[in-house]
RNA sequence: GGUCGGGUGGCCGAGUGGUUAGGCAGAGCUCUGCAAAAGCUCGUACAGCGGUUCAAAUCCGCUCCCGACCUCCA
């Protein structure tokens, strides 16, 4: 079987995945700010990484997979004008910053499961870990690539760069970054240089959030939460970093930069980042406001859609597109992916029941060879799953007689599929839920019509069937007697 | 403006120096009382123009178009 390669943003190529402390594997994830509710652009991040997570540990790595929680220190802006987006949110709306930062993450917690994504390992929160930022910061001013300003302790980007590749994550050029026009320091705060970004801020009067530090009251940047947690829960090295990839040129460069300041360690060896989701060819996102809400998409309320998708559905619509490419967003799209999925899990239903045969017709192997391939292919889950639907062909096949299968064969493709469409991909069949009433029902009606069909009285069999298509219930006349669907 | 990425059949979306992506939609056939489902067959796509090569959609150059980042953003 092919080794796992996985894409680096460091180097721009794919490369052997070979963990540093096997069978244990780090992993950790840039989190959501919790300020508002996540949109579906967040989700697919997280489900990239969900899906990494899940095919680690089903390749037998203990990994230990930490996604923290941002509830303090995200700035509006850059880090000198801003107010943090938690405090706006706590003023404009008049509570609690933690009660906004509850709020959004009962939200953010719901719409994961709703996608079946897995809880990570350890979930921990930037306001928790406020004596291990201020810590670092300390050390980082010691190793001297810090400054403290009236309270608010900045990084000294110009002097780290002079013994590290600052850039290197961004494949930037710092000469360019420094002669960006866009902003300059003049009428700007108390930075050294306009590449500079605050380790600590110094609270004004007014501020909420803050806390005690040798600097005074204030609270932590953005930036150094992600380095004192992943280096507090996965040391100072560890495997994987990853996040979408608009988070590479400031957040994920500076924290490079933090944690080789204080730790004289680069902290992750692998970068993975994820592309955007895309509505109509442009960025999803809340500033542009064309983002949906995921509960807007599952109950269909949302101008740009015709009808609802359920959360599988959109799952595996995601999981068709490589994590690395954009994804664009369509009702189209999501119409293609539903009857997909359909035909997929049914596919897998199919299997328990299959006749075996003396031999199989097909050859097993290839097809998991296939699926694994892609997988180790820097988890190329739509390749994967191309593999699989040749399966379903199969599946499909033998149910009908056309094709055979060995009952040894049975076993294995019904732990392929177990494995990699539930245990990896994530997918789980949906329950349509029925109660006891309406299966009551539907016996009773389909016991009628085949009464009706017996003494082939057709009008009122397809009355019957009609009727019941109308309030979204799909009967199937199969050899093996009668079946329902209903949506 | 700078940097980077991309333009694939009706739609979505993989891949890549020579061999099938896959899903959806469409056409025909089989099955069926008819449907549905399922199976089989079919469309022969790679922005444009040059170049390299025995061979390019895949490499190089130019042009056009789109996007991302450079400001908070997954």
């Amino acid at each position: 079987m092919s080794e796992l390669r996985i894409y680096n943003t460091l180097s721009r190529e794919k490369e052997v995945f070979q963990p540093l402390n096997a069978p244990h594997v780090g992993m950790y994830v840039c989190g959501p700010t919790l300020y508002s509710f996540a949109h579906l652009g967040n989700c697919r991040t997280f489900m990239s990484f969900d899906v990494v997570f899940r095919y680690l540990k089903h390749l037998g790595y203990k990994v230990r997979y930490v996604r923290n929680i941002t509830d303090v220190g995200h700035l509006e802006s850059d880090g000198d004008v801003g107010e943090d987006k938690i405090a706006k949110r706590a003023r404009l709306e008049k509570l609690e910053p933690m009660e906004v930062v509850q709020l959004y993450a009962v939200d953010f917690h719901k719409v994961l499961d709703d996608f079946n994504l897995l809880p990570p390992s350890i979930e921990p929160s930037a306001s928790g870990h406020v004596i291990e930022q201020i810590e670092m910061t300390k050390k980082i001013i010691e190793n001297g690539l810090a400054y403290e300003v009236d309270g608010t302790v900045w990084f000294d980007v110009e002097k780290f760069a002079k013994t590290y590749p600052y850039t290197e994550l961004s494949g930037r050029k710092l000469d360019e970054l420094l002669e960006g026009t866009r902003d300059n320091l003049e009428g700007q705060s108390e930075k050294r240089g306009r590449l500079d970004f605050a380790l600590w801020k110094k609270a004004k009067p007014e501020h909420i959030m803050r806390w005690p530090s040798p600097w005074g009251e204030g609270f932590p940047g953005w930036h150094i939460e992600c380095s004192a947690m992943s280096s507090k829960y996965l040391g100072e090295q560890f495997d994987i970093h990853g996040g979408g990839m608009d988070l590479i040129p400031t957040h994920h460069t500076n924290e490079i930069a933090q944690s080789v300041a204080c730790c004289k360690k680069s902290p992750a060896k692998i970068w993975m980042h994820t592309n955007m989701l895309t509505v109509n060819g442009q960025k999803m996102s809340k500033s542009l406001g064309n983002s949906f809400l995921p509960e807007e998409l599952f109950e269909g309320r949302h101008a740009l859609l015709e009808r609802g998708y359920s959360p599988m559905v959109v799952r595996f619509f995601m999981l068709q597109a490589h994590y690395r490419s954009t994804l664009d967003f369509s009702n189209a799209a999501l119409q293609a992916s539903e009857k997909g999925f359909q035909r997929l899990m049914n596919a897998v239903k199919l299997i328990a029941d299959l006749k075996t045969s003396a031999t199989s017709s097909f050859h097993f192997e290839k097809i998991k060879t296939e699926v694994y391939d892609a997988l180790n292919d820097d988890f190329n889950t739509p390749v994967a799953i191309a593999a699989l639907f040749e399966g379903v062909r199969i599946i499909n096949s033998i149910n009908d007689a056309k094709d055979t299968i060995t009952a040894a064969d049975k076993e294995q493709v019904q732990k392929l599929f177990s494995e990699i469409v539930f245990d990896v991909l994530g997918l789980k069949q949906e329950t349509t839920g029925h109660s006891d009433k309406v299966s009551g029902l539907m016996n009773l009606i389909l016991d009628l019509r085949k009464d009706v069909r017996t003494k082939k009285d057709f009008a009122a069999s397809d009355k019957i069937r009609d009727e019941l298509l109308k309030v979204g219930i799909q009967v199937k006349d199969g050899k093996e007697g009668v079946t329902w669907t209903s949506n």
